[in-house]
DNA sequence: GTTTATGCAAATTCTTTGCAATACT
DNA sequence: AGTATTGCAAAGAATTTGCATAAAC
């Protein structure tokens, strides 16, 4: 990983309030590199040195803090970005692009999510837009 | 269930060219009754006699013949919603809330999803939108 | 009668919890 | 030194697979 980006990501932490350690580095450091949400196997293939159970507890923590955010692909998985200052409110604010045939999911900045009539009493905290189909990768192979 | 329900059920089952048989009629029939989409374990907890493996089993082939079509919610989990002909498209066509204190999915027919910029080279097949919060119900209580 | 679906048992996989050892501040 | 975090083991859920029995066509 960039030099800067573990430099990012120990900034993230401290601001967070929680301890920098070197698993935690790595973990953040990647996802703010990638710079598109990954799964938890694509997070943990992509990390070897982690544990299984550290980066349950390290991708919870970091959304506890809302230094990452977490997107629900329609295959059911889960999906982690980092969320750096330049980029706020990451999956609330933006679309999100899964590739059903790879997996990949990546964000389609620059376009806001639209606003959505509710009924009345409904009290809306987030929304999450995921359009699905096939990456010019996957789309080009078959 | 109400006797139509049922008889809708056996004729998608019919259509799609899949036996109808008893705990198929109870699952369809129930989630055309509901109208709105429901998770695995609600749905199993409203058809006591259903086996959960069973109940894979059906939704997996009734997703597969497009009777019926999954949502995967912000929460990680899967809703199954009935698909009538009479609201064709349901999860494509419009946005969901999800209330994320009791669980509870409702579909907000009325608006339509709004088109979405890919970039040169997507494929899209598809776009799920789900807006989450607090129902009603569960505001009020707080 | 033939084929498909069910229901149980058991195997996998995914996720969470407990706790002693370790690393951070 | 004191506290938060890790890593392993093990518990607990969720999901899938195999196969003999039962139900549909």
């Amino acid at each position: 990983m960039k030099q800067n980006h573990a430099d990012e990501a120990a900034g993230l932490m401290h601001a967070g309030g929680m301890r920098i350690t070197q698993s935690r580095t790595d973990i953040l450091g990647f996802l703010i590199d990638a710079g598109h949400p990954l799964s938890h196997a694509e997070i943990q293939k992509a990390i070897p040195g982690a544990d299984r159970v550290t980066l349950y507890r390290t991708l919870a923590r970091f959304a506890e803090k809302e230094i990452i955010h977490q997107v629900a692909g329609p295959d059911g998985a889960w999906r982690f970005c980092a969320h750096p200052p330049d980029r706020k409110g990451c999956p609330g604010n933006h679309p999100h692009f899964l590739c059903t045939s790879c997996g990949e999911m990546i964000c389609l900045t620059g376009q806001n999510l639209p606003r959505v009539d509710v009924p009345g009493g409904f009290e809306v905290k987030g929304k999450q837009f995921v359009v699905y189909g096939r990456c010019p990768a996957c789309a080009s192979e078959s």
